[in-house]
DNA sequence: TGCAGAAGCGAAAACGTTTCCGGTAACGCT
DNA sequence: AGCGTTACCGGAAACGTTTTCGCTTCTGCA
């Protein structure tokens, strides 16, 4: 069933049927009415392989994500989904592993498919006009932060909370609280992601209280996973662990590390208290709630699909947006006696 | 650049090129290796869309899932995009509400998307033949159980646990630990899905058992999510909520039901014994680490995908994986003194 | 030497759309 | 009556591949 055949049935021509397909005004009522109601009939939907060969370009938008299995990222991604979806696009996600370059990945595949857009979720923060060069489509990148100022604001477009700040702040909550001695726990693998800048927020709160930052609070894991943050923590608890209170870069770390403290008889918030940023829901189920900041997931995924829509569709210039995050008070920091 | 560019610049015709780009046999090696020279000079990648066109198919996979933010669902999508993109394919993904009717989203995306295969996630499982023709590839249900025998096995192709089975034995868990009294929390809106399956073997464990199952033992949320279940566990508890164990048909609303039994003052496992089934990293490091029946979700993603390949690839028939599930020890099951 | 088969190649049709271009008919205006 | 404008429509080219079919040329064998 092609639109050929819609046309004989219908007696028009074909490029009538394509018209009224693509609603488009110069056909009259009577033959939009016949035509719709042949397709109606026979549900016949167009090939959008033929329209994507005559239009040349697609009707898909990339979804770029490294490691989907991070909580924080699952419920980005759906709004994402729901927002290409509504606007008639077509998601296609790959992931990546965290020592692949995005960038090539997204190029590849933006050529190979003949993508309209693309959206990179957690990426590095190192770009250079260079790498964006391979890119020929609009494209958004989502949590994700030009930190070393490699590129202008004009070059490309974002969707982020302030990490750096929001870290900053969480750290700023333990001092407040009197915490003088906060462990930092980290990944370390790959220092051109958010959690580096998550960590800077950390030194930066830390060195201002003109606290020492001793090499022994910083402790780092390679898998950014809840495991992997569970070893090092029982790792460092076990190097001695003397500090009061812990900054987590993530909620599925933070989670990672009550565990650890648990097991060797530190209880949160009494002997330790733990921050994080995410603000993932499961962490405010457990006991303690997690205290933490929260990022807006779900508007980071709609707003990513906005400007990357606008960009394709309005052909608007980048735009970057730095949403709010939110203290989520769980139970597990407490003022230190 | 197109076909027709890298012709003209190795000097041989189109359909030399066409056959150097999908590695068939009759070109001669000295044609074959300048036409890669060529292609690699103009890093020419070639059009998907015209590509699709004359094969009247494309490299899409659809992905349809209920509810992409279930945990317990992305360890299955990560498996399932990997897979689907080693296999040279692009994979498509859409969710779809608890109330839409994904084998209509699927036949709609099927058509539209002129797809190879599709993966249906988290599905009913009262489909009809007549259901499933609207199918017209080859598709694979994942997490889905066939329990209303409406299909034969020769009908479709599946890759599950044994859910029914499965909570059967959580059930049987808890009941040799000496409970009597066992609650279930199960989602009620949509009885056609998993959850269904999995109440059904808690209904026979207490059957058998010949435990009486008074109304207020079955505790119902209508979303499928930790707060629901945090709610409905809350209301029940408030209404007396005499049990001494619960048995929960998801992690995730175990973990909603375990902070509303604490803020009830009631610790797990020492006043209400908590098992579930799922299986989810995270809840083996709350406290106490949860007891649950775990599903092999890397698992179930690469099947799912190894049997759709296999019946696109090499047209093999229907299959069927029941995965074995095992029981994690946590913490949150004791005996009944 | 003659011939069958194989190896290598190219012309052209086909896939199902969109779009450009031009055409007709009807209408309102001077 | 003549003309310009508008509304509506259709033919045909184009998009970039794959594939069918047929044509050479070469090889091996009787």
């Amino acid at each position: 069933m092609t639109i050929k055949d819609i046309a004989r049935i219908s007696g028009v021509s074909i490029t009538t049927v394509s018209r009224v397909l693509n609603n488009r005004p110069d056909v009259s009522d009577e033959s939009r009415r016949k035509v719709l109601e042949v397709i109606e009939n026979n549900n016949y939907i167009p090939n959008n392989s033929a329209r994507d060969l005559v239009k040349t370009k697609s009707d898909a938008i990339g979804l770029v994500v490294r490691g989907v299995s991070n909580p924080f990222y699952t419920d980005i991604i759906r709004a994402v989904e729901s927002g290409i979806t509504a606007g008639g696009y077509t998601m296609v996600m790959q992931q990546i592993g965290s020592n692949e370059d995005e960038l090539k990945r997204a190029a590849m595949m933006e050529r190979e498919k003949r993508l309209r857009g693309l959206i990179l979720l957690g990426g590095r923060f190192d770009y250079t006009p260079t790498d964006l060069a391979l890119l020929n489509v609009p494209f958004v990148c989502c949590s994700f932060s030009n930190h070393y100022g490699t590129l202008t604001e004009k070059e490309y477009s974002s969707v982020s909370i302030a990490d750096k700040e929001t870290a900053y702040q969480a750290v700023r909550h333990l001092i407040a609280n009197g915490h003088r001695r906060i462990a930092a726990l980290i990944t370390c693998t790959d220092d051109r992601s958010i959690s580096q800048l998550r960590y800077e927020g950390y030194v930066q709160a830390m060195e201002e209280a003109g606290f020492p930052l001793e090499d022994p609070l910083v402790i780092c894991t390679d898998t950014y996973n809840i495991q992997g943050a569970y070893q090092a923590m029982t790792r460092a608890l076990d190097d001695g662990g003397n500090f009061t209170a812990v900054f987590a870069i993530s909620d599925n770390m933070a989670i990672g590390a009550m565990r650890a403290l648990r097991e060797n008889g530190r209880a949160v918030p009494e002997d330790c208290s733990v921050i994080a940023v995410d603000g993932i829901e499961v962490s405010d189920y457990i006991d303690p709630p997690l205290t933490t900041f929260c990022q807006p997931m779900e508007e980071m995924g709609r707003h990513s699909v906005e400007i990357l829509l606008d960009m394709i569709g309005k052909h608007s210039g980048n735009r970057h947006e730095t949403l709010p995050t939110v203290l989520r008070q769980g139970g597990s920091v407490r003022p230190l006696v």
